[in-house]
DNA sequence: GAGTCACCGATTGTCAACAATCATTTCGGA
DNA sequence: TCCGAAATGATTGTTGACAATCGGTGACTC
């Protein structure tokens, strides 16, 4: 899918992409949360950008799955029901299972090495626990692990399932002991990629999307039916 | 994903809703060809409406994929490489055959008997010749179909995959062969599903959706190697 | 006291004019 | 004739003001 915001701006004023970047963090970061209203005049206040532009970056929000919006009745953090995010935790395991079967086997041993640089710039973004950069190695390294699977848009898919659970994975990002143990699995499906089988692979990734799954829907604990999905949640094809 | 447009609307004065679907017909039929250009103020002039509104039909339209844009250049209808058109395709046929994987066995007598209304319109409509009625009515059989496997973001994600490929298979809407023969295989999954095996229909389903991709191949004939790629097509994680 | 209707504040949606940008053509010079 | 640079026209992007809509509050009626 197509990033509405050009990604080639010129710095110093705010440009679409920024402000869409910035509610992105926002949300991934935890200090926007499911269900929070979006009021444009609020953001475009805080932002110090005019309103237009908080309404462009609403429009593609919501096009990434992560805004939910009603007419004249404006925008809030989209939330997920459980059964939701079980349906979305499945198809993003389909996913990620398949661009794995399409990785040629043995594995490139450059991807191998890049992945490994990666993942040592990530180590030791963890120790120092710049949360920002954790994150934006993290999409790296899955990435270009996705990317070998030379198929754009499975890993559109994949990217797109990826933003939109953005504010699922919001929950792991913050806990240490997730972070760790993420980064031992990242060490792990290395090992395996170098010199091991394509389903111990298979396993490590799958294993490795659940944790945080698991963690969401405890911090979320007795769980209401979301009122979100009479929000525009679905489009017909035709 | 979500429509942006609203889809119940006041009719009579021309809604985003209206001009979006007004545009995709035109790309689905065949008025407006891959890579052609769609001037903001061409069409506003066109549909008699304000520039704003297309321009929000366009956001819309480039959200699902029918669109490409370039900052200050404009947008025109996406065009796809044989490449990536293989890419999607292959996706399309794995999506597809995970919901009927996910649809239970045998199948419930209710929705075969759907299936089997919505068909009896749909042949009505091809023989007549009704080809928008037949398009609305197709999207209903396999979505009625698809809905059974009861996974929102699977339906969702071979939605946002049947509206992408809209401008691919435009080329078999038209084609009265192909028409028939969709008919019948339609007839045949009906049959499979009342008293047959899922083994077949996964088999009827898959071969379903070839051959209007072989017909957009052949009538594109020698191909260009699409300067559309640098069009606006991917998207970053984060 | 309950229900209904009209109003009001808050918020989103729409418009038309203006500014910025891109592509092409035209003109001058070698 | 060919090349480059400035001017021009076509097109998109942005802004600020205005209109439409929603939800709630309070008065009025029965």
């Amino acid at each position: 899918m197509a990033s509405l915001a050009e990604t080639y701006d010129h710095a110093s004023v705010p440009e679409l992409a920024d402000i869409v970047q910035a509610l992105k963090e926002e949300i991934i970061f935890g200090r926007l949360l499911p269900r929070e209203r979006l009021v444009e005049g609020e953001l475009s206040d805080r932002y110090g950008v005019s309103r237009h532009l908080i309404r462009s970056a609403l429009t593609e929000l919501q096009g990434m799955g992560l805004v939910a919006r009603r007419r004249n009745k404006g925008a809030m953090v989209r939330d997920f029901s459980v059964e939701e995010v079980d349906e979305i935790y499945e198809m993003r395991a389909l996913l990620q299972r398949e661009a794995i079967l399409r990785i040629s086997w043995p594995v490139d041993r450059a991807l191998v090495r890049e992945l490994e640089a990666i993942h040592a710039r990530y180590s030791r973004c963890v120790e120092s626990g710049d949360l920002r950069q954790v994150c934006i190695l993290n999409n790296e390294f899955h990435f270009t692990m996705f990317e070998a699977a030379n198929n754009r848009c499975l890993k559109e898919m994949i990217q797109r399932i990826w933003t939109e659970t953005l504010g699922i994975r919001c929950y792991a990002i913050g806990d240490p002991v997730w972070l760790r143990r993420a980064c031992d699995e990242h060490a792990a499906m290395i090992a395996e990629m170098a010199d091991g089988s394509r389903e111990g692979l298979l396993r490590l990734v799958d294993a490795h999307i659940w944790p945080a799954l698991e963690l969401y829907k405890r911090a979320h604990g007795g769980w209401q039916a979301s009122e979100a999905g009479a929000w525009r949640g679905v489009e017909a094809a035709s």
